[in-house]
DNA sequence: TCTGGGGTCCTAGGACCC
DNA sequence: TCTGGGGTCCTAGGACCC
């Protein structure tokens, strides 16, 4: 058996732990520069605010209905995440962190029984300790237990647990499971399924497998062996380090400036290498981007990527962002407003798995690595860009953040005020 | 005026090898 | 005039996830 947790709304939840005043009223948690909707309270979907919706269109909910939003507050989601994600790993036999807001349950050589207590106990615990509301569903598969916490969800009379496990109950289920909501079936393959007259989870397990593999490749049948019951797709307990990182943002407003673009680039260029310190990894490449608004009707677009291959592998923020700035250049072009731009490293290999070049003077990789320890102390200690390269510049790059809650759990300065 | 950010996996096709 | 068979690796693009 497979369980998942899912918090529900999290980050509206998040914001609630710290107002109770939120609760019962329509909110929602907005994207960077407060672009569009990314979290709902269950008063807001009712409102028929939909999840991607702009920030623009949601004037009228705001002076009619009392919607109440909030820009993004990330360092406190994830305070709370990882306070929900301890909870579980103390409580249950095993636990697969899945995204900010999920996690997978292993539930291997649980009898249903315990399985059944175990998943009413947390319900109740992290919702009365930490203060979030959650739901869980447990079942043969992963995606069969994806399945059972969105039923959890919709019917308010399984009080946030749905176990499913007997053949018919699966199947009932499933009978009346659309599927377009199944875990892995997208936009694209739901469209294809309709057409094909499916509608159903059930009726998609209907087709053969020679079919399934044929029309939606290996996944596809993975997703539908999982949906008959038999698992495909396993329980991963360590977090595999990644294969590209990527930090880019959407701006404010067009930037025509190449400084301001050069700035943004080494600032991503630091937040990307950090994150691959981090994994103790090296990358051998940086892919950078640039690109114009793509909602801008009328204007000319610009939309360019650059890969940039060093000459050894490397996690050296200075390198990175040097590397990437002299890219920028070369694909840059005068007159076009851009509006988002990034770096992703990719080629990542770990540092152990590195032999440097021959020639590189053994002395210098010393110095260098030194270099970024001290960097990365500095930002650990005084807070996160406390120290940042001269071409990241000293001002920040202007973000709309005007909705944006107290840090509650980061800031001894918001953490007082609210004792107080 | 205003539309997020960060990832993964799979596949087809081209380049190249013997 | 005629031009094999069996591989690997890499990349771009499409699909998906939260």
């Amino acid at each position: 058996m497979f369980g998942l947790i899912d918090c529900n709304n999290f980050y509206v939840s998040c914001e609630r732990i710290f107002n109770p005043s939120l609760n019962g009223k329509p909110v929602v948690v907005l994207s960077n520069n407060d672009g569009c909707v990314i979290s709902r309270s269950e008063e807001a979907k009712s409102l028929g605010i939909k999840m991607g919706e702009p920030f623009f269109k949601l004037t009228s909910y705001i002076k009619k209905s009392g919607l109440i939003c909030y820009s993004s507050n990330f360092p406190l989601y994830g305070d709370i995440s990882a306070r929900v994600m301890d909870t579980l790993r103390r409580e249950t036999p095993g636990i697969e962190i899945y995204s900010i807001d999920e996690a997978f349950m292993d539930l291997r050589g649980v009898c249903e029984k315990d399985a059944r207590l175990l998943g009413k106990s947390l319900v109740s615990k992290i919702r009365k300790e930490i203060g979030v509301p959650i739901s869980i569903g447990i079942s043969k598969t992963k995606t069969l237990a994806k399945i059972a916490t969105k039923m959890s969800k919709k019917y308010p009379a399984t009080m946030g647990f749905c176990f499913i496990i007997r053949e018919e109950q699966i199947a009932k289920v499933l009978s009346g499971f659309p599927v377009e909501d199944i875990w892995g079936v997208g936009r694209a393959y739901s469209k294809m399924l309709n057409q094909s007259g499916v509608d159903t989870a059930a009726d998609f397990l209907k087709k053969s497998d020679k079919w399934v593999r044929q029309k939606m490749g290996v996944t596809g049948l993975k997703c539908w062996r999982e949906l008959g019951g038999t698992p495909c797709i396993s329980l991963e307990e360590s977090v595999p380090d990644k294969k590209q990182i990527c930090t880019s943002r959407s701006f404010s407003y067009d930037i025509f400036d190449i400084e301001e673009i050069l700035k943004a680039i080494a600032t991503f260029s630091s937040y990307s290498a950090e994150k691959l310190r981090r994994q103790n990894g090296v990358c051998r490449e940086a892919i950078v981007f640039l690109l114009t608004n793509p909602f801008r009707e009328g204007a000319e677009h610009h939309n360019q990527s650059v890969l940039v291959t060093f000459s050894d592998y490397t996690d050296n923020t200075l390198k990175i962002a040097s590397n990437a700035c002299y890219a920028v250049r070369e694909i840059f072009r005068e007159g076009y407003g851009y509006k988002k731009c990034g770096v992703i490293l990719s080629s990542i290999i770990s540092k152990s798995e590195n032999i440097p070049s021959l020639f590189t003077p053994h002395e210098e990789l010393f110095r260098e690595s030194a270099l970024m320890n001290v960097l990365d102390e500095i930002n650990e200690k005084y807070g996160k860009s406390s120290i940042v390269t001269a071409a990241a510049g000293v001002e920040r790059i202007r973000a709309n953040q005007n909705l944006l809650s107290k840090r509650y759990t980061t800031s001894w300065d918001d953490i007082i005020q609210v004792i107080v």
